[in-house]
DNA sequence: CAGTGGTCTAGACCACTCG
DNA sequence: GAGTGGTCTAGACCACTGC
């Protein structure tokens, strides 16, 4: 798989980040955006796109008719919710070097004990549709951190997966051998209590409270083809957001 | 104080989420750009910053080569997790009529019982410096959903707030009667058990698991000029997000 | 291969901030 | 009033999808 060269936006885009990574711009202001452009030897739109990117994360805010300027707090904080895309990718921007461990997989249909009604619902399935079951748990240094339970209708697998392959990101796994790709999740956020085999994996105290994401997994179409649910130590783990005015 | 007219971009947007509102593209096909930007009479670089807010906001999804699509299952939901800025408007969004309630107003200072040192810190504060402590709850049809205790210091305001006066949301008192306007959040959110006051307030039994947001608030220099503790009863108001593909 | 969205340019004018 | 970001145009070429 040969990588395209990114457009010149993109390069943009690293470069002003990497000056600002760097400390260049000890008072918090960014050049103009004709001097960027100048500069760099590109045009104001690209500059502007470029600049546009880095203001949808945070990492800078605009000011018509003051300037730019670089957002400190933001920087400072290790992952955001919008930008968690797999754990694995979240547990390594919080410093971690986690492992996996599939804590169970089954193959199943609906309206089994594994598979609950809401599930069906969600993915649209009817009454004993063959359905692929895999618990996961993510630890750091032998410590769980998350455990995530995976349901998914075995029509979006053109084959069988080897168990070990489970390990791996399901995202991938359905990109490689999927009839279609995961394209976003739509997630509910919901406090619960550590009960049963949810506080034995994670290895907390009965009636912690915990976070948990119950979320649906959509492909390109907008076909649910997956349903997760999640659990966050949050002594290991804190969610952060940032919340803009609109 | 007079509204300017909306910027061209704006108007192409409203009218696009309003078409697929009506269910003019009833097989969720968008129409091609050059051909939004001829029916409308603008240049397509219009048009292509219109549908970029729309993906942003998760409306619409677009694919080199194939076309831009509706995106159903996000525009059932009611609100975003993103999209809140005040719990009046979202509230709002979920159906409610919400009303506020003061439970609490103090004039204290920085390491009294109602302000810990967390708080004072994360505001830069020295020990007995002024600050107005203010605790809400919003409520609808007198059932209580959301309890809010924000902390300010007493300079980021020009003059002293009337107590009816409260009831407004915070960063519209700011916008008025401060030194600097409320530019973002950063937000924890925190797994916690409903214990004292917070059960009281919000009437749930206590013990009953919440999310809670734990939040600092910045102005568009970066400085923090609020800190924030929410309780959300669950049963009430479900937290949701969209997480996509980075 | 026709049609779609993605990238990029050069230039114009406007709205706003700040010294 | 000088300088900033915000809006908008017209046009070119490229990368990709799907028939």
């Amino acid at each position: 798989m040969l990588k395209r060269a990114p457009s010149l936006t993109d390069q943009v885009k690293s470069h002003i980040k990497e000056l600002i990574l760097n400390g260049e711009f000890p008072d918090g202001r960014i050049p103009a955006e004709m001097e960027l452009a100048e500069v760099l030897g590109v045009s104001r739109t690209t500059v502007r796109d470029a600049l546009g990117r880095l203001e949808m994360e945070g990492a800078i805010n605009r000011r018509q008719g003051a300037g730019t300027f670089v957002n400190d707090p933001v920087l400072q904080i290790r992952s955001r919710l919008e930008e968690i895309w797999s754990y694995e990718a979240m547990l390594q921007a919080h410093g971690f070097a986690p492992s996996t461990v599939v804590v169970e997989v089954a193959s199943t249909t609906a309206g089994s004990d594994m598979v609950g009604s809401g599930t069906a619902e969600a993915l649209n399935l009817e009454a004993h549709d063959p359905v692929l079951f895999v618990k996961k748990l993510f630890l750091e240094n032998d410590v769980p951190v998350i455990l995530a339970c995976n349901v998914l209708p075995d029509w979006v697998f053109t084959r069988v997966i080897d168990q070990d392959e489970l390990k791996r990101p399901i995202y991938e796994l359905l990109d490689e051998y999927g009839l279609s790709r995961l394209s976003y999740y739509l997630t509910e956020i919901v406090p619960v209590l550590a009960v049963d085999d949810v506080s034995d994996l994670l290895q907390i105290a009965p009636g912690t409270p915990l976070i948990s994401f119950d979320e649906t997994g959509y492909d390109a179409d907008n076909h649910p083809i997956i349903k997760s649910y999640s659990y966050f130590r949050d002594d290991l783990l804190r969610l952060r957001l940032m919340r803009r005015r609109v």
